[in-house]
DNA sequence: GCGGGAGTTTGACGCAGATCAAAACGGGGG
DNA sequence: CCCCCGTTTTGATCTGCGTCAAACTCCCGC
């Protein structure tokens, strides 16, 4: 019995904003280490999405943000007519739910694309606390602006680029979110099937298949299945913006 | 010169928060009279914007949100190799400049398309305002949440409609946008060009051209130039989702 | 280890919308 | 009032990507 408060206490230390090694990537960033605790009491508790889960969906009203703390997400929007498209893959440090604060519902669905672990902020907590921590709240708009400057990001991908192009630039974003993170900015795994990427570059499946098998025939990458090697990040960024543009 | 006081005067009346008739759209939405005046404080000064002016361009610091008072602008994002697309159109009551706060650089350039008005709002100010009043913070977050909200559905738009439903779902925005504002749903003056609104679509100014006079073949809308006329808002809702779709 | 279904790759073909071109329009300045 | 240039319209042609189809691979459960 003992033994199982030991692990229930490290669990619950090891689970504190204040020991995680997002810190300096998620909500938190920037503070002292007692606004942090603070930040730490704001947390309503943490919790596990198994992959195909969804951590909320689309028309439900919003309780809480959700900061992902590990694991893989995507959010996708739904058009009333059944079309759905992918708005965006999440991962650790990110923070889910942001959309909603302007209605209090949902406008995506959240799903996880392999088990995961988040941390739910309820929104009043977070505007309270916000209030009383100037770096919280300025912290936090910094957050949203940022999601707001990649949606910019995306419509102009969406709105301008062709499809290789497209998966140039999808791919080098992956890269560098990953070696943000501390992971290797040249080898990863795609999370997603070629499906997910297509909807959200606004590619069929066949495109993306295609597009990719292209650049490792240009020896530009290495895929097999989910697995990916960046062979030249120069080549990936020249094929951003080489082709004729049709702006 | 007395008469030149009494001017600057009633100017500055009509220009308060208090006084303003987009309050209820604009930034201080839902405030009691004293936050009003807090708010009407904050406001550093107004602008006026002349047709074909920079309001920001991308790249420079932030300074100030701009809330639209008068006219008509647009924002356009910023490719490193000169591809440009619009991002946005916006008229009296939005905020712009949201996407700067992230990184402090605005990452848009605002361009007016007819004389407008702008108040210049400190983010500073701001920030400090709504740490102490909740609703004005509150109402800010759903501002910034909206415009994420916004920037999904054209993300949604971009990736999965055709040329057709993407001019639709335009016009019934702009239709639904003036009608909040007291003017006519059906009829109104597109302040934009045609490359413009295809560049905000993804689209080519002839396709922009072609599908507009489809639009008005089929007895939808009836176009003359820069002025257009919905004869039926139905048919347009039907046709934004009414094709076989590509996702 | 084996069978089956989901995910992926590759090919052949068609089409929506891009591109090129030219004519028509319209409104702001002299 | 007229001229001119930026904008719009319309037509003809081209092409990138979607669509359809079939084969192949991988992984998971039995």
């Amino acid at each position: 019995m003992a033994t199982t408060l030991r692990i229930v206490e490290v669990n619950k230390l090891k689970t504190a904003c204040s020991s995680c090694s997002l810190q300096e990537l998620c909500l938190p960033a920037g503070l002292s280490s007692n606004e942090l605790k603070s930040v730490d009491e704001m947390i309503d508790r943490r919790r596990t999405v198994k992959r195909g889960d969804y951590l909320f969906r689309s028309g439900v009203s919003l309780h809480s943000l959700y900061a992902i703390r590990s694991g893989f997400m995507k959010s996708c929007v739904l058009h009333e007519d059944g079309r759905e498209q992918v708005a965006g893959f999440h991962m650790m440090g990110d923070l889910m739910g942001l959309d909603a604060i302007g209605t209090n519902h949902h406008l995506c669905d959240a799903v996880a694309l392999e088990d995961s672990e988040v941390c739910e902020i309820p929104l009043k907590n977070l505007e309270e606390l916000s209030r009383n921590i100037p770096s919280l709240q300025q912290h936090f708009h910094r957050i949203m602006s940022r999601e707001i400057a990649r949606d910019y990001g995306v419509m102009l991908l969406l709105g301008s680029m062709r499809a290789e192009e497209r998966l140039a630039a999808f791919l080098l974003n992956l890269s560098q979110r990953f070696a943000t993170r501390g992971y290797s900015a040249t080898e990863f795994h795609l999370r997603m099937t070629r499906e997910e990427i297509g909807s959200y570059l606004g590619l069929k499946l066949e495109t993306v298949s295609r597009t990719l098998s292209h650049f490792q025939a240009q020896g530009v990458i290495a895929v097999q299945n989910k697995h990916l090697r960046i062979l030249s990040l120069d080549n990936l960024r020249e094929l951003v913006s080489h082709h004729s543009c049709r702006s």
